[in-house]
DNA sequence: CACATATACGGAACGCTGTTCCGTTTTTCA
DNA sequence: TGAAAAACGGAACAGCGTTCCGTATATGTG
């Protein structure tokens, strides 16, 4: 689904060479191997132990990610993809009001796996600006269809916005880092029950 | 007042020789050398650049502040005590209420001004750990002083957290980096207009 | 006043970054 | 099968924080 930077098809025009089999190769591991450092040392991880953990050359690297930047917002996208595409799975094999607080939930691991990268997203650096774009763009309409979904089922109230529903948790989970991981847990299910105070119990009538 | 680290006199014992001169006249240079690094090129100005600035060698540097950080905190922790004293030379001069609002707006050019130290607060650096205590430790008394004071003549409702209103006003200076410098101090204004609202017209009856 | 020494200074040098560059290797297509 | 296009690898460069140590200087004393 999501448009990560990994999957380069000839969509373009019909003369150019198809892509090399390795380099779409090198793409994959070397995202792999980020998304495993960044996990690890976080955002700093050094682009050389990178390329080793890829088993691939330095230079490889920067011709597939011109900027350090880039490939730390490739690796973004693509875990924003994944937890964007974890919605309609969810509303696939649970109720309504249980695919939301899953949901919910891997949002929030989500949001704390990401603490280290939120500091370099608010250093200033210009390259990083597209990221809240993305970010809303993808999450925002995954959540607000649990959120309709809900509350078409009667188990949430109608008309709360997806937009402050993230943001909330995105904040809430910022202190959560010294208070344990309890608390932003804690907080989600506040949230949820808030959501659910003012709910009907059945859709139609 | 406050603690600076650019204040050091031998009230430690009787003995040991005086702190020599050029150390002292050194260690000032480069505090205001920084300061202005700091606003102009953000805390990430090179140190190199911050030691030629105060017409001073690298080793210099690192004999005050054996890590760049500790010229950081040291830079933090003196802006914060010129805010802090901003807070009683306001009340002096000026009716309680105007001396609250001076200061809030004060406070306000404090925090945005120290945006970029944010990310750096934020990096997981254990190095600045101590920085938030020293500011609580700071500002919350000096601002409560000037609420109390508020309080007192009846211009403000009493019973109000500094604290609260602290953390309130540093999460409401983000996005007024965004939205322009105007509206971080219409949302302050609208703090204090908030805390107006159930005082009482005079004090004493 | 001159001297001895604790103290501070300066900047070359080290190790680590991100990034560039280009000779070499590999893949693709005719 | 063979040329050309594409991608690879890693040495090399610039800039960073930090360390180290020979040199200069301020301080208290004979």
């Amino acid at each position: 689904m999501g448009d990560t930077a990994g999957e380069i098809r000839p969509e373009d025009d019909g003369k150019p060479r198809r892509v090399r089999a390795d380099a779409q190769r090198n793409l994959d591991a070397l995202l792999r191997a980020a998304m495993a450092a960044f996990a690890t040392s976080g955002v700093d991880a050094p682009v050389r132990e990178i390329a080793e953990k890829a088993g691939v050359g330095i230079g490889t690297v920067y011709r597939h990610f011109p900027q350090r930047s880039d490939l730390i917002i490739a690796v973004f996208r693509q875990e924003v993809d994944a937890c964007a595409d974890a919605a309609p799975a969810l509303a696939a094999a649970h109720d309504p009001g249980e695919a939301l607080s899953r949901w919910m939930r891997r949002y929030l691991d989500f949001i704390a796996a990401k603490r280290g990268l939120a500091a370099a997203l608010h250093s200033g650096d210009p390259a990083y600006e597209v990221l809240p774009s993305y970010f809303q763009r993808r999450l925002v309409p995954a959540l607000q269809s649990l959120l309709d979904a809900a509350a078409a089922a009667g188990v949430v109230r109608a008309g709360f916005a997806a937009t402050d529903l993230l943001r909330a948790v995105a904040v809430l989970a910022a202190p959560s880092q010294e208070l344990g991981p309890e608390h932003g847990r804690r907080m989600v299910d506040l949230l949820l029950d808030g959501l659910r105070y003012g709910a009907g119990p059945s859709p139609g009538a």
